[in-house]
RNA sequence: GGAGCCGUAGCUCAACUGGUUAGAGCGCCUCCCUGUCACGGAGGAGGUUGCGGGUUCAAGUCCCGUCGGUUCCGCCA
């Protein structure tokens, strides 16, 4: 007998049909058994009576999280009976046939009830149950949903979806990567992409003027409530456009997702504010805007803010970027930006999103003219050696001819985090790990084998004494 | 790298200034129950108080170390 998805029980009443699911709860009377099933689309209650001796008999043994298949008349509950505050209340299903199709342990905890206080550890322990939970089932759809809304609204905007690769190479300035050995070039280690940029800027040199991907960035930088090891980030690039056409069409895309999503936004459009006003007004280059009454409401309060100082000094003195070394300088700042003078002017053509005081998505028009890309690296001290060493392809492709372009990146689990008033990245990630790093549902980082480490011409630490 | 908080039953928590046999609710097990929907009733099982050491007549409680979880600072183009 087909199956028929528990939301669309109340389209079969009167007819016999089948469901699959969960038992969710399990209420024995003595001769009368009610069983909750649920499904991903919703929950019923199966009645169970000694005139269906044998599923009477297979359903007294039932328990939590066995998983059944149950066939049965759907009948309209008599008014009596009705239970308002189920969306199936108003109909069970009186089962003539019961398969169990996974018996299961007692569960360490419900995913009945919310699981948002439990202890972490067995959250994590034991996340395939915990996503069982109404909560998590919600917020990992939403997330999938909100995703799928992006794309099509790039798509309707005439972008086209590339991936790059995620064995690339490591680069000595930004965040600690995440390295992989190579088999084949022993001694020699690949990198895991902190981000797409070059390759999307490659991209660029290639013709392809509007591109975006879902992308996987890692990062080997310690955890926090709203960061990871891995994120995924809405990354795009688009050629022959102006700081202002890329920021209007994230902000319309920002727009028609979350309000497609119930959202209230405090602002329409977004304020854009200067990165100077920024520390002025807030004190902060992220900032919530919101009134108290706001933040109960969820409201989502967006801002952009422009006009980041390229470079500042880090602890040794030196000039480093703020943001991003491949941003264009502002246009009247390029002359001192070539000729390495007054440094700590120069305003990058950056923008950041910020919302309720996490920032959500950062980018700029980039430097496409090989020689100003070459004296960001010389302001930070690089030698022409160490240049080619570094960034050699790039310079060597925007010879070839590469229009201006710019582009962003926005982090999605950020960006759902805050609509669904979450206050960890973890409430929105399927599989997080733990704040040192580790997997919780398995056992990683773990030892390799000796062959394994011999093939990468990895020597093994001898262990202490 | 640094700081705070936490770790007691499967889960959530309690145990006053160190003092009987470490308790409760939920869950679990057994029995009873034909209209419940967090069903109800009766009974029961379940603990090396994260781990190691120390102080003390006596440690869940105090001290030292260690492991784990979490939050923050550093860090995160």
């Amino acid at each position: 007998m087909a199956r028929t998805l528990i939301k669309y029980l109340p389209e079969k009443i009167g007819q016999t049909t089948s469901i699959s699911g969960w038992v969710d709860v399990r209420r024995d009377h003595g001769k009368l058994i009610f069983i909750d099933v649920r499904d991903e689309t919703g929950k019923v209650q199966v009645v169970i009576t000694p005139k269906a001796e044998k599923v009477y008999e297979q359903a007294e043994i039932l328990r939590s999280e066995w998983v059944i298949q149950l066939e049965g008349e759907v009948k309209a509950r008599k008014e009596n009976l009705i239970n308002s505050n189920e969306p199936n209340g108003k109909l069970e299903l009186v089962a003539s046939s019961l398969t169990v199709l996974s018996n299961a342990e007692t569960p360490p905890f419900t995913p009945t009830k919310d699981t948002l206080g439990l202890n972490e550890e067995a959250r994590l322990a034991y996340r395939y149950i915990d996503l069982r939970s109404a909560r998590m089932q919600k917020n990992i759809r939403i997330r999938s949903e909100w995703v799928q809304r992006c794309r099509s609204f790039l798509f309707s905007k005439g972008f086209i979806e590339i991936e790059t690769p995620i064995l690339t190479q490591s680069t000595p300035e930004g965040s600690r990567d995440f390295l992989v050995p190579s088999r084949h070039a022993p001694g020699n280690f690949y990198a895991l992409p902190q981000s797409p940029q070059q390759y999307k800027q490659l991209l660029m040199a290639s013709g392809f003027e509007k591109y975006f991907q879902i992308a996987r960035c890692v990062r080997d930088e310690d955890l926090r409530a709203d960061r990871g090891y891995e994120h995924s980030q809405l990354d795009l690039e688009m050629s022959f456009v102006t700081r202002d056409e890329v920021m209007d069409l994230i902000e319309e895309m920002i727009i028609t997702v979350t309000e497609h999503f119930g959202k209230e936004l405090k602002h329409k459009p977004f304020p854009r504010i200067t990165y100077a006003e920024a520390l002025h007004t807030y004190g902060a280059d992220k900032f919530d805007m919101r009134s108290s009454d706001e933040k109960n409401r969820g409201v989502l309060a967006y801002a952009w803010v422009t006009d980041f100082p390229f470079f500042e000094k880090n602890d040794d003195d030196k000039w480093t970027f703020t943001h991003n070394p491949f941003s264009m300088p502002r246009e009247d700042h390029i002359n001192q930006h070539l000729k390495c003078e007054r440094i700590g002017e120069i305003i990058a053509q950056q923008y950041d999103l910020v919302c309720n005081g996490f920032e959500v998505g950062g980018g700029s028009i980039r430097a496409h003219r090989p020689e100003i890309l070459r004296a960001t690296y010389k302001i930070m001290g690089y030698s022409d050696d160490e240049i080619n060493a570094s960034i050699d392809h790039m310079l060597r492709a925007f010879s070839y001819g590469v229009p201006p372009h710019g582009g962003i990146g926005m982090g999605i689990e950020r960006g759902v985090m805050i609509a669904t008033g979450e206050q960890s990245l973890r409430e929105v990630q399927a599989f997080p790990m733990t704040g040192k790093g580790r997997v919780a549902v398995m056992n990683a980082p773990s030892p390799v084998s000796e062959k394994q480490m011999r093939e990468l011409g990895l020597t093994l630490r001898k262990e202490k004494k």
